[in-house]
DNA sequence: GTTCTATCTGAACATCCGTTCATATACGGT
DNA sequence: ACCGTATATGAACGGATGTTCAGATAGAAC
């Protein structure tokens, strides 16, 4: 018995890459199976490879296709006319769009050891771009006098990893709203590179 | 051929702990495989099972030692007078002692999934017992008025987000000495919890 | 110098792994 | 109504996995 029923390309697909996304991201690239995500889409195994190569494909589909739309959508915004608004609209924005896509998130960060080493390099490449996307804006504030850190790269990284550290414990409905959240990073980014 | 050379009770014991942690830290716990570590010590995988139970106490046992340092030490710390000297040592001290360990800092925070649950909530009480130790010092500022923050938790997770940052790119011998990225960290610490 | 035991080996266990492939079949196109 | 092909099965591959254990031996104790 093959294809119990009908044609199933275009949904199998996807279907195999929500499966894998949750189950790498809940218990990590290594710890997860082909099986384990042939069996959470209905599938035997070796149907899988209808539509990756191998597993190690997989995660590098799932990590470029986050990366990919994080750079996009963050190119869609209009560019607001200050360097303080343009700062207030990428914390607002990257907080939002990482709490959007917890899983994505936590296998971007977490499973970078387990790309091979051209996948990394090209992975790595992406983000290093989104990063110098906030580089530039603390660069053009610090030239006219809005903001003032001692060292761009590293107060880019310092406030990126403060973004971050939201991912990690909030939940949406929990004491917080996400206003309130957003507001409150917002406070503390500002201030930390302003005078 | 059964012990190849003398007995090595005291000295096999750390030396497979010392194997597992960078193997560890490099490949993921999941990755790394039982007979690999004992290939590094220059043992038999057998053997192993003289000084652990299982792979999984041995992962508990490297976090677990990790986190009781980390609160003993910073425990023996001299309390400075003021809440901005308390805080002023809490960041030199978190940058320094995580800067120290780069492994230990990489397992206790990306193979807590791969705990069984008792001993994911241990590791996760001696991490909260550690934020709490950082919340007290915010809490205490904000009474007497150095610190002026919306939400203390909130103020605490965000400035350990922001430090454990560091670890993800400093290397020792790069453009920055250890001083000046403590200085400019610092700096964007207290600036970003008082007004 | 003999005994005792802590320590290690090496083989074995059952089970899982990623991947391949011959085979079967349900559907789209005719 | 039939054919061709895209899509799935299920078995098989060699090898790796964590763990156990009987047997061997080096060093400590006497």
């Amino acid at each position: 018995m093959a294809r119990t029923q009908g044609s199933h390309s275009d949904i199998t697909g996807p279907r195999i890459r929500k499966a894998a996304l949750r189950l790498f991201a809940q218990q990590g690239y290594a710890a997860v199976s082909m099986r384990q995500i042939a069996a959470d889409v209905g599938v035997q195994a070796g149907a899988l490879y209808n539509y990756t190569p191998d597993k190690q494909s997989l995660l590098y589909r799932l990590m470029n296709d986050h990366m990919q739309d994080l750079l996009s959508t963050y190119a869609k915004l209009e560019r607001p006319a200050t360097a303080l608004e343009a700062l207030r609209q990428f914390v607002g924005f990257h907080i939002r769009f990482h709490l959007e896509r917890p899983d994505e998130v936590f296998i971007a960060y977490m499973e970078l050891r387990n790309l091979t080493p051209e996948n990394f390099g090209e992975i790595e490449a992406l983000r290093r771009a989104y990063e110098d996307s906030l580089e530039q804006i603390l660069k053009d504030g610090q030239e006219v006098g809005a903001f003032l850190v001692a060292d761009t790269k590293m107060a880019t990284l310092a406030v990126i990893a403060m973004l971050n550290g939201v991912m990690t414990w909030y939940r949406a409905g929990g004491r917080l709203s996400l206003d309130e959240v957003e507001q409150v990073y917002w406070d503390m980014v500002r201030r930390s590179v302003t005078a």
